[in-house]
DNA sequence: AGAACATATGAACAAGTATTCATATATTAA
DNA sequence: TTAATATATGAATACTTGTTCATATGTTCT
C-alpha cells in the first residue's frame, strides 16, 4: 500500500518545505494587494469601520469614487474584501480573518520599527 | 499634571484606532518589499536556508546573480535580511522575527485558499 | 418611462519597477 | 602587484500599475 507523503499542506510541514514557484509567486501575488497605499487604507478603514459603502470609503480617505473602485475590484479580485448590495449602495467588508491577521501583525511591526529607531 | 494619552503604540490599542496617513504608507511600503516573487523567493529560501550566501541563492533560484543582488539591497534597506561578510563571500539571513512570521502567515492564507477550492 | 443616485469600468497617461548588460568595488591568493 | 572570485551598482529597456476622465451599468423613486 502506498505511504502517505507530505505534500506540504499541513501547518505543521509548511516551516519545513521549500514551496514551489507557483505557490512562491501566488504568495508575492497576495502581499502585491497590500502592497499599496490606497489599498491597505481602504482595508484599514474596513478594518475599523466593519462595513462600508463606497462613497464613505472614498469620502473618508479623500480619494475619487473610481480610484476606490477601481481598487476594489482588485481587493475583490483577490478575496480579501467582499461586497454586499442593499438596494443602490453597496457595502464592503474584509472577507477573512487572515487578512486581519496580516495588517495587524504588519502594523506591528511598523510600531515596533518605530519603537527601536526612536527609544 | 498631564494625562497621559494613548498614541496608538501600545499593541493593545493598536486595533482601535485609525493609523494616520503617514503609518498606512509604512505599511504599505512594508508589504510592497514581500509583493515580488524574486523578493519572497529569496525571503523564502532564507527561511529554509538560515543563511545563505548570494551566489548559492541565485543558483538556488535559478535566477542571475546581478538580479539577486539587486533585489538583496531592497531587501536589506527595508530591514528584511541582514549580511554578514566573511571573507569575500556575504552570507544573507532573514533579521526579524516578524518577517518571518509575516512570511508562514501570508503562506498558511495561501494553502487555506487552495484547500477552500480544492476541497 | 425618465430622473437621480451609487458603483463599475475602459482608455489613456504618468510614474514606478525588475531585469539585463557592462562595469566597479572589495577581498584573497599567488 | 596581479589575477581570480564574490558582490554591488549605474544605465537602459521593457513591463507593470495607479489615477483621471468620461461613460456605462444598475437600482430606486416618481
Amino acid at each position: 500500500m502506498d505511504k502517505k507523503i507530505c505534500d506540504g499542506n499541513h501547518e505543521h510541514c509548511q516551516k519545513d518545505i521549500t514551496p514551489d514557484y507557483d505557490t512562491l509567486y501566488d504568495l508575492s501575488e497576495f502581499f502585491k494587494v497590500f502592497g499599496d497605499s490606497t489599498r491597505i487604507s481602504i482595508i484599514s478603514v474596513l478594518h475599523e469601520g466593519g462595513e462600508m459603502c463606497v462613497c464613505d470609503i472614498a469620502e473618508t480617505l479623500g480619494i475619487s469614487q473610481s480610484a476606490i473602485s477601481h481598487q476594489l475590484r482588485i481587493l475583490r479580485t483577490a478575496a480579501l474584501v467582499k461586497p454586499r448590495r442593499d438596494g443602490k449602495t453597496i457595502y464592503y467588508s474584509l472577507d477573512d480573518e487572515h487578512v486581519s491577521e496580516i495588517y495587524e501583525v504588519g502594523l506591528q511591526h511598523i510600531f515596533h520599527k518605530r519603537g527601536e529607531i526612536e527609544l
